[in-house]
DNA sequence: GGAATATGGTTGCGTACTGCAACTGTTGCT
DNA sequence: AGCAACAGTTGCAGTACGCAACCATATTCC
């Protein structure tokens, strides 16, 4: 086996693990930033929060996820107030999803606040080794894609 | 916002992403090793395959898991005949979870398969890119650990 | 040696997530 | 006007998974 052979196993094998373990982390912040949050949807409100209003299909495909789960996602972010829907000039058929001043609100109490155990765990990584790792991570989300 | 949280906030959101998209290429190598092959037992599979013997409650805190639901997917691994158990000889209540022959013979099929249009997806990356990659990953893996 | 406790693993149960498909409402093309 | 394409919603069903109760073997402590 190559050495890159390896390293795509090894790759593969860190990503298995990540996919898991990551869900812990995940649940624990939609804890944080509402207990009535859904944890899978705590990635969509994040995303929505980092790369502005956006419909719904974006979401879709930036997940490569199904409509309809979507939808209900989106429906539950709406419900506690987490997110708001805003007409889209551009299309009536469309509805801009735009976080609420509340969402903003608790999203950044959230990363303010000294209970992200999380990014104390990667108190040891440099400014550059964290801005790498998401610059590799896009890549390789992008290579992902459809 | 500092540049240090922007990029905390960059790998959640790329990590959110990734989590999702990363299951529809799952469940395609789920396929090309075994057509029966539950997709979410792939990254068990691997694992068994990359870090030898183990057992089950290895697989629990590798991928932070319940012993029932780790139980149910060696299960069918086994029944799949990916996978063999043997008696741990350290310890008799414990079975030593061993990719079989056939597990072997198709996990490497896979990946010397013209099929694994993900590996072609990667052609731009460098060998050195993928080895830092896999390396980082380990290292944020850890950092979830308990 | 024997009881109490801990550990590896299995199974039953309930729930959450999500893909699929059918449907509504809007847009754009011809 | 009519039809195809597209944004989004909802019903249905299957899968995956955590939790708890359980059995078997090991270990600890008296």
């Amino acid at each position: 086996m190559t050495s890159r052979a390896a390293d795509l196993f090894r790759v593969e094998d860190e990503v298995g693990v990540l996919i898991r373990r990551i869900k812990h982390v995940i649940a624990e912040r939609a804890c944080e930033v509402h207990p009535e949050l859904h944890p899978m949807s705590y990635p969509l409100l994040a995303h929505i929060g980092r790369c502005g209003p956006l419909r719904a299909v974006a979401l879709c495909d930036a997940f490569a996820m199904d409509k309809g789960g979507v939808s209900r996602q989106v429906q539950g972010l709406v419900d506690l107030g987490l997110i708001e829907r805003q007409p889209d000039p551009e299309d009536r058929r469309a509805t801009l999803l735009a976080m609420s001043p509340e969402g903003t609100r608790r999203m950044s109490a959230v990363s303010r606040s000294r209970s992200d155990r999380f990014a104390e765990r990667l108190i040891s990584w440099t400014d550059a080794d964290l801005a790498a790792f998401a610059d590799q991570l896009g890549r390789y989300n992008a290579a992902l894609g459809d």
